[in-house]
RNA sequence: GCCGCUAUCGUCUAGGGGUUAGGACGGAUGGUUCUCAGCCAUCAAACCGGGGUUCGAAUCCCCGUAGCGGUACCA
């Protein structure tokens, strides 16, 4: 496989008998976007793939920032993706608890052996002094933005800076040998500790922090390999300094290219808003078989001639060495081309089903409205749906008449001169009648009508077509017109022609 | 500033010493139809730059450049 083999053999490293486990880890500080989804995904698929476990993990010791809400909202999006989770979240599992805030012992034990072991120490520096540092380490080019001063605190200034009323946040002692960092997808490199700082691993309000929590988590969860976002690549040699020194088991690590915006930035909830939110295309009319073959496509791929995955052919397909190494560009224009084609997969039924909250939502259709009718509806309007939301624009003038007449299409095909106008009339006048008089009020019978009025009285199909159209829609597109006219029925269709003419003669 | 990562059509990507550099989305054109969508056909569109290595480089090496990520008592 060319460029891959090392990454491949590296994969094959596990040992077979090993059950694969991988955790997603969320910071639930807001709602999961399509970055957040995608990680979510591989983690997912390589675990489905080797029949291994997805672990579901809460990382919430960021207490300012985490709310119950957000994670209830991850589920949500998750669920609907249907990424279930083996262990974790709101399911529990062998490795409880599985949200870092109620895991605050287990991290405690661990300070506690660093501190002892002289490898961590408390620093009392304030948030100006560390930002002085920082200045001054900038300006120095200096390689880090923290120079451990604390390392060597005297008794004396400890209970100096103790009578202050000080509290400390604990440092970890970087080791002074290079970190070698192996990576599933980026390869091995050497870390040169002049570039490691002595991290803060515990806040002063005694909550740990992530670098610290993660790879103690991930090694007490017995997880196998860390599949995250490339903006955690740095963390890594941090993660690793600590594990060793707690002489913790090491995962693989598999760090994934960024999803970026169209002008080349990674996806945040930050900068992009809702705009990336899952749950947002959920509410949108979007299938998660679209999203999670969307998704999966960004940085992964397969071969050169497949696009459409189902989430069995993922699972079976999915595997770390063919994820590239370059970030990818979230493509609107992709996912809309990929829902349109899942949406037209489904029978006319399902769509129906997937469609009428839409029209609920709108106060189109209530219980009392015919299933057999609005079926016929989904089916006229056929392969025009790119979200289950078009429904709405495309069918509300099947359940009422209070529409415009589209300007454009009015000009266009009504006329713009008093001349065109009065053909226009003539025609709609004369089809109304065809309508009127025909037997029976089915697609053929009303076809051959229409057809045998325009033909014999050489009047073009399309002016006719389009003419009505206007009438009865409002708009100049749409499904067939028969389809149209049956579906309304003829009373319907008589007034719609009425209230053209009128308008018509009126303007 | 410092550290790191990355680099094939506009976008997602295949390929990986010798290819007409392939596919898909999007775009354009034509065909089909009552319109639109769809479908079918066709077209335009790329190896970041410079040096090496080599008979031959988009592919390997080096150096640039650019973009991005990190640089928090966020994750």
């Amino acid at each position: 496989m060319g460029k891959n083999s090392e990454r491949t053999k590296m994969s094959d490293t596990v040992v077979p008998n090993d059950k694969i486990r991988v955790r997603m880890a969320p910071s639930p500080t807001g709602f999961l976007h399509i970055g957040g989804a995608r990680t979510a995904l591989f983690n997912w698929l390589f675990a489905k793939h080797h029949n291994g476990q997805f672990i579901l993990r809460i990382d919430d010791t960021d207490v300012a920032r985490s709310t119950d809400e957000s994670m209830h909202e991850i589920y949500t999006a998750l669920k609907w993706l249907g990424l279930e989770w083996d262990e974790g979240g709101d399911k529990g599992g062998p490795y409880a608890p599985y949200l870092q805030s109620e895991r605050k012992t287990i991290y405690e034990k661990y300070v506690t052996q660093l501190l002892e072991s002289g490898n961590a120490y408390y620093c009392y520096c304030s948030t100006e002094e560390l930002e002085a540092i920082r200045k001054e380490a900038r300006s120095n080019k200096s390689t880090r933005s923290y120079d451990g001063r604390c390392r060597h605190l005297s008794s004396e200034a400890t209970e100096q800076y103790m009578s202050e009323g000080r509290k400390p946040t604990v440092r970890i002692k970087m080791p002074d040998k290079p970190i070698r960092v192996d990576d599933i997808i980026l390869g091995s490199r050497n870390i040169d500790p002049a570039t490691l700082e002595d991290e803060v691993i515990v806040r002063s309000n005694g909550m740990p922090n992530y670098n610290l929590t993660s790879i103690i988590d991930d090694a007490e969860m017995q997880i196998t390999h860390v599949i995250r976002g490339t903006e955690h690549l740095n963390n890594t040699p941090k993660q690793i300094a600590i594990a060793n020194v707690l002489g913790l088991n090491l995962p693989q690590f598999a760090h994934i290219p960024l999803v970026l915006d169209d002008s080349g930035r990674k996806l945040s909830k930050r900068h992009h808003g809702d705009l990336v939110a899952v749950n947002r295309y959920r509410e949108q009319g979007y299938l998660p078989e679209a999203m999670l073959n969307f998704v999966a496509r960004l940085g992964w791929s397969y071969d050169d001639k497949q696009e459409i995955f189902s989430v069995a052919e993922l699972i079976e397909k999915f595997d770390l060495d063919r994820v590239g190494k370059s970030g990818s560009v979230f493509d609107i224009k992709k996912l809309e081309w990929l829902n349109a084609h899942y949406i037209n997969e489904l029978d006319v039924s399902a769509r129906t089903d997937a469609v009428m909250s839409f029209w609920e939502q709108e106060g189109l259709v209530d219980s009392s409205t015919k299933r057999d009718w609005l079926e016929k509806i989904v089916e006229a309007v056929g392969e025009r749906l790119t979200t289950f939301q078009d429904i709405i624009p495309q069918t509300r003038y099947f359940f009422t008449d209070d529409f415009e007449y589209e300007s454009k299409a009015v000009k266009k095909w009504w006329g713009g001169s008093d001349e065109k106008k009065e053909k226009t009339c003539e025609i709609l006048t004369n089809l109304g009648q065809v309508l009127q008089e025909v037997a029976e009020f089915d697609i053929e019978t009303v076809e051959s009508a229409i057809w045998k009025y325009t033909d014999e009285n050489d009047i073009k199909r399309v002016a006719a077509m389009q003419a009505m159209r206007i009438a009865l829609t409002g708009t100049s597109f749409g499904p067939s017109l028969f389809d149209i006219v049956v579906l309304l029925g003829r009373d319907e269709v008589l007034k719609r022609i009425q209230r053209a003419m009128a308008y018509l003669s009126h303007k």
